[in-house]
DNA sequence: GTCCATGCAAACCTTTTGCACTATA
DNA sequence: TATAGTGCAAAAGGTTTGCATGGAC
């Protein structure tokens, strides 16, 4: 359990969000809010429960979940579904609070960018649709710089331009 | 089961990656195909499953998840998880291929929209992160204009802007 | 002392897999 | 006839829940 100031920080912000809500401030939300401000990776649950672990706690599952629930009801921490079949978790306290990812589909690497062009977006679609954006995701897959050195290659399946040949 | 003359293209180009892979065409893989061609909506497995026994037919879920898995790999039925605990599938053949969507956080309801911003994003990402992309996903998330008229508000909830506050 | 959290295990839900049987080519 | 698909049920994997116990305030 690392413990630098800006983790504590947020733990202290955390800590107010529940007694805010008139909850409870437990060891054991503690331990996990610091993992997760402590951390500048996309976590799972399982890392988080490894890093439990090694931090020689013993938090049951369902506590890391229940956690992680208050964690983002707060809005300190963002949830993320890469498509592996589980969630991640990264915490919002970065200078870039509203970013979006990369995905390498070979090695899994996710790397964060910035780009104003979805608020262009954003508002055009108010503009068209009438529609009230509150959040969005913007996930782009493919092969990073590493993997494309690598010589790999991604696997073409299917039709190719369907429409065309109908 | 409807039988479009579309649906019906479409359904013979399916038949015809079967073919290409060597793969049997099965009344099965048929009549869900013709069900995923023959809807405008993003399809549950559920909503699938209702429609097969509707059209009579008896189909075992794992067949259709199977034969979902070929329609995705051919390119021409695209796989969605808007966050809702199971995915939904769309065909890919309407004259909008690459669409984006606005997801309303109240009703549920999916608009499709067409932007070309995120291919001036890919570029930029191309040419920043040396990264590939392949495929992209933006999803916005907010009230659609029925849900606002409707007098709908999204409870805020967590602490609002956390860094200010840090 | 009250209320809520915790831990464990069981339940849940979607998706995948094993296997005996059937249908395609 | 060989090969792959189907259906059923069981398994898998991530996440949620019920309940008795323990901790926060």
């Amino acid at each position: 359990m690392s413990a630098t100031t800006k983790a504590d920080a947020y733990i202290r912000l955390f800590s107010r969000y529940l007694r805010e809500q008139g909850l409870p401030v437990t060891h054991q939300r503690e331990v996990v809010a610091d993992i997760v401000f402590s951390s500048g990776e996309h976590l799972s649950v399982d890392d988080i429960e490894r890093e439990v672990r090694a931090a020689g706690e013993r938090i049951g599952k369902a506590t890391i979940y229940r956690t992680l629930d208050l964690l983002v009801k707060s809005n300190l921490v963002g949830e993320h579904d890469f498509g592996e079949g589980f969630k991640r978790y990264e915490h919002r306290l970065s200078r870039e609070p509203i970013h979006e990812h990369l995905i390498c589909l070979h090695c899994g690497t996710v790397i964060e960018f910035q780009d104003s062009g979805v608020h262009r977006i954003e508002a055009l679609v108010t503009a068209e649709h009438g529609f009230r954006p509150t959040r969005h995701k913007l996930e782009i897959y493919g092969l990073c710089r590493e993997c494309q050195l690598a010589g790999i290659a991604l696997p073409r399946e299917g039709l190719t331009c369907p429409i065309d040949s109908v």
